[in-house]
DNA sequence: GTCTATAAGTCGATAGAC
DNA sequence: GTCTATCGACTTATAGAC
């Protein structure tokens, strides 16, 4: 089977992600977009419906991609710290599959907005939302069957939560390293701290 | 002794740290910031040159004061461990007393620009660098001395100081939290662990 | 599907009256 | 030190030729 030709849009949301990872939506124009696609801004219509629509076209998906995976994991027959174990290699996962897309998610978001055909600052909320409801049901639940101490629940994943959301910066600076040791020792780092015991 | 009245400066440095914390430098105008004044745009450049000095006169003095402190604390007589909670400690303390401005610090050092005064940008990251070096030096040290496990120095730096980034986000949004019990709780996760032992 | 031309608005910043 | 007025550049997006 031969793989299937990028399709311009795809490659306009690409070129897109990489300019709002280094400068930011607002800092980024049209023109930008349009320049590295090596077109004039307005051809760029003929593909996408605004600048918008890009954004939401980068974030949105990753947004669903990311509450899909925590689901299928809560829902699965693991014991509870398999999977906490399994969420954060997910999102590991997620990040090195598109470090552009996901460096995003932290801050770009508050520029999503509500357009006529959807409201995307309210989906992607929504989203983050039900994300961090099922980690904390996770996380309680660790600490419910003995395999955590029992820590300030909030605290906890937010910390967590912070280095994953970060991860995208420092992986830009770090692709030599091998994934599989990433995941490993952020995951030991994460849950069974630093400390010499 | 009366404490002398906050600056007209001051004023416009405070307003425009929390809108840039909201929206981002770019997608705040200087007429945004004039409107939190109550004046026009065009009586800011009384007090202010350009816009960019606005987000210099914000973020230098918070980058210089994060580097004074670890220095401080690595300079100390205190054990490598010791200093290592201290650091931690002192993030969290500037973090608290000035979240917006602090808020700026991850992403938007991005917009900071070469003036004719100073070069703020290479300003930043120069002091940025030397907060990292000096954090991993402490760390390796805690290693070498026994109070840590053998991690990957790299990983385990990038995660803590990424939870140390993300305070900001989730104390906007946890103000009533005693900042005493933040510190203990949060020192407690980064170096000890949540794994029940 | 790409182009040129341009609309309609906003941007940061300045000049000069008071 | 605040105002009104305005400059010139840039913004997103559209119209219409090819």
């Amino acid at each position: 089977m031969v793989k299937k030709d990028k399709s311009r849009r795809t490659e306009i949301l690409e070129k897109a992600a990489i300019l709002f990872h280094k400068k930011g939506y607002s800092a980024t124009s049209v023109r930008n977009i349009a320049q590295e696609m090596k077109m004039e801004s307005a051809s760029l219509y003929n593909h996408i419906k605004s600048k918008q629509e890009i954004l939401q076209a980068i974030l949105l998906p990753i947004a669903h991609r990311y509450t899909k995976g925590i689901q299928e994991i809560s829902n699965s027959p693991l014991t509870s710290i398999q999977q906490l174990e399994r969420i954060i290699a997910d999102q590991i996962r997620i990040t090195i599959e598109n470090i552009d897309g996901v460096s995003l998610i932290p801050n770009e978001w508050v520029h999503l907005e509500k357009t006529k055909e959807r409201d995307a600052l309210k989906e992607f909320l929504d989203l983050r939302n039900l994300y961090e409801k099922e980690f904390k049901k996770v996380f309680k639940k660790c600490i419910k069957e003995g395999y955590l101490r029992k820590v300030n629940v909030d605290i906890a994943v937010f910390s967590i939560l912070s280095t994953l959301r970060w991860l995208y910066s420092w992986y830009s600076k770090n692709q030599k390293i091998n994934p599989l040791v990433l995941e490993t020792e952020l995951i030991n780092n994460l849950i069974g701290g630093l400390k010499k015991t």
